[in-house]
DNA sequence: GTCTATATTAGGATAGAC
DNA sequence: GTCTATCCTAATATAGAC
């Protein structure tokens, strides 16, 4: 493996596990086991190498989001769907740990990852729309706006937010979680009886979480 | 006004313009005019004063959770209830700028903030509780956690979300939409017609805006 | 309480040899 | 491509006079 994709993916590692702030050129040059004028001989310091990896994060999520769903009215497709999203928040979470931050020390990070927001809230518009044509659900115009919203923001926060409640948060289990509280909202507005709709979906659940304990 | 207060003020917000990181303790003390010996006499540096604008905020943001909602079921009392709630976390946004590194920075806040989240939680369960029971809303057990759970997220991470896709988000105008994005989900549960409901609170959120504009 | 002056340190970065 | 040695800078912190 060359020196420059060793670079990137131990300063993904150190950058999760430390969070970027606490996290040196000389540190990732340490972990590597190379000088830090190696190190800058491949990147002009972190910033180049941050820059990297939203690049690479953004591809991969980009991906994931417009991946077809085959069978939208298919649970397990759908929660699939889901956690494969997180996972891939969490898969960089060192990015979201100072969202803000970051953002203002790369102005051109700004813009982007403002478009993958947006691109997360037109998905997630979609999508819902998609229920709703097809029958599984009937909601309202401004209801399915203000829910693709909440998606979107819940798409954002719910990992770093499950950190904030416990730091020792089991990842899969918090996914599951998170994919359970996002669908939930469908209930409601469930055509063909909410109730069951929700007791199929808890019982769902209960099922991956012992899967994955 | 004695200098600790002063230099409490100011770094606020210093904090808040620019972000805590990029605030070192000289520039407090240049716009303080004071000396950074003089301002080393009040504070030990920037991390007791992080720590005691939290303490301020911590108790503002308590008392205005538990304050008591005497007409739980007139909209402009729960609509001014969630706004104030809003207004703290803007007051106090640098904290939430980076809000996981700082707590990481400083452990004993991080289960100071871990118990207002909760109280945030349990407080929303509730409002909620008591809704369902008035016979305003119907709701299962389930959904009204989840949306406890989701009230909490979004009373968290709302604000952010609207600085990271606006910048120059007006303040008042996001606040209305994310108190709008609260109180809308409850539509779909209102026993007396959810449709109703929907129509006043979006005539209210405009009266809202456009007061506010 | 406040100032001036100075010290300490760590992160970030480069030059030049190999 | 890689290393060693070194430098620059900015943030942080303190001593001692007033």
């Amino acid at each position: 493996m060359k020196t420059k994709d060793r670079i990137l993916q131990y300063s993904l590692q150190l950058f999760n596990e430390e969070g970027e702030q606490n996290v040196t050129p000389v540190d990732i040059a340490n972990v590597l086991d190379i000088s830090p004028g190696n190190l800058y001989y491949h990147f002009k310091g972190k910033d180049p190498i941050i820059h990297q990896l939203f690049v690479d994060f953004e591809e991969e999520f980009r991906m994931v989001l417009t991946a077809p769903i085959d069978k939208p009215l298919e649970l397990s497709d759908n929660w699939v769907y889901f956690y494969i999203l997180f996972e891939e928040i969490a898969d960089f979470r060192f990015f979201y740990r100072n969202l803000q931050s970051i953002l203002e020390r790369y102005p051109d990070l700004q813009s982007r990852f403002r478009r993958l927001v947006q691109h997360k809230v037109t998905t997630m518009a979609s999508i819902i729309g998609t229920l709703d044509r097809t029958g599984f659900i009937s909601i309202s115009q401004i209801e399915a706006d203000q829910m693709a919203e909440r998606f979107a923001l819940q798409l954002t926060y719910w990992p770093t937010y499950q950190v904030l409640l416990d730091s020792d948060v089991s990842t899969p289990v918090s996914i599951h979680n998170g994919v359970y509280g996002l669908i939930s909202q469908l209930t409601p507005y469930v055509v063909d009886g909410g109730d069951e709709f929700l007791t199929l979906l808890t019982e769902f659940r209960d099922k991956m979480l012992k899967t994955s304990k």
